[in-house]
DNA sequence: ATGATTGGATAGTTGTACTCTCCAATATTA
DNA sequence: TAATATTGGAGAGTACAACTATCCAATCAT
């Protein structure tokens, strides 16, 4: 299959295709001559999981390339990949303050609450330290009645995860990270939904 | 207060006030001559707002105006006030496909397998159809034993979130807008925290 | 053999979020 | 009160991201 071919079956223009190879997003053809390159179905998948995470996951192509390479070569140690992965995904978090003592007030107090285990070099640390700043700063501070009820929400949904991460190093790497980067959107979705579903039943609306 | 104050207080520089002020981000001051114009408290809680947005929660200058917008002046139904909030809020949903029969088909099925009332001009619903179209393009669909397990998640959490909803209209597009601007960050940090903390009890490893 | 296509490089376009420069009118300070 | 600084407002300029278009010599397809 020959560079339009590829750019067909995956719906983009040429173009585009090219300039993911540029950006290495997609791994080269294997070259048949000096002028020729020929694509198989790894490329189609490939391009189909780049417009993916460019689009709905909404990320940049610098992070989907991030996101991408971890999945190509994970490392040996599935938590550090993991923490990686985490690292690279939207929202970015707070700035750890220069003065290291205790950089993150917010968020150390929440998950000493929530009574969890946290590493406070992992990324999310720093991304629930700036959502909890933002909250605040925006005046709709999160109570910790709040933030226990969310916790126990991420918690149901984190057992049940783990619960079907493959054994195999590798699946698991990218279920991990894919699931990660895939499987948010549908959550906050979902909740919307259950928000206007909850409103519906209980303002007595007919929609 | 005079800008340079205000652009203090914030922590912005001056150009940037002004450029949200063009934008109408935020509110103008009132004049007090051809050349000055006063600020005060509000104007600094605005930017603070109009930061978190654009921040913590990733909108775009014109996806924040949207908001605020909204939280200006909600329309007299809080429903349809909710549903446009949500509709400016991201990821942007799936376009839904010219010929208008069953333009959602996989959102429809969930919700259907969920149980739920819903609305298919929802924006949600369109949102919900991008984030499982991604999955299945990406390798990686959502059995509906998963989405039901997320489903139930996001109806604890909307069960939560309805009870305390202010009964004042006002306040209750709010606390509904703002809310699920800002809480999200703050649930999407929590999951990732959670996988953290149930692999290291899982895996038995310290950290 | 001859017109179309390819891979690869380079340049151009569009959109977003600022940032800078001016300017005349006003404040502040000496 | 004179000199200096600051202001609000408008417009232009900048930097970056994500494409998109143009070239070109080397193949390919007919």
């Amino acid at each position: 299959m020959r560079i339009s071919a590829l750019a067909a079956e995956a719906g983009l223009p040429v173009a585009t295709v090219k300039y993911y190879l540029r950006e290495g997003l997609l791994q080269p053809g294997t070259a048949t001559s000096a002028t020729q390159a020929s694509y198989d179905e790894s490329h189609v998948r490939r391009l189909r999981l780049v417009r993916a995470l460019t689009g709905p996951v909404g990320l940049s192509v610098q992070q989907a390339r991030a996101v991408l390479q971890l999945v190509d070569e994970p490392g040996d140690d599935l938590y550090s990949t993991l923490g990686r992965a985490v690292g690279t995904l939207p929202p970015d978090g707070a700035r750890p303050a220069d003065d290291a003592a205790d950089p993150y007030p917010r968020a150390r107090a929440a998950l000493e609450a929530l009574g969890q285990v946290y590493d406070p070099e992992f990324a999310a640390v720093a991304q629930l330290e700036g959502a909890l700043a933002a909250a605040d700063d925006a005046g709709m501070s999160i109570t910790p009645e709040r933030l226990a009820a969310y916790g126990r929400a991420a918690a149901d949904l984190a057992a049940y995860d783990l619960e079907r991460m493959p054994t195999e190093p590798r699946a698991a790497v990218e279920y991990t990270v894919l699931g990660t980067a895939l499987y948010e959107p549908v959550l906050l979705a979902l909740r919307r939904l259950a928000h206007q579903d909850a409103a519906v039943r209980r303002l007595g609306r007919d929609a």
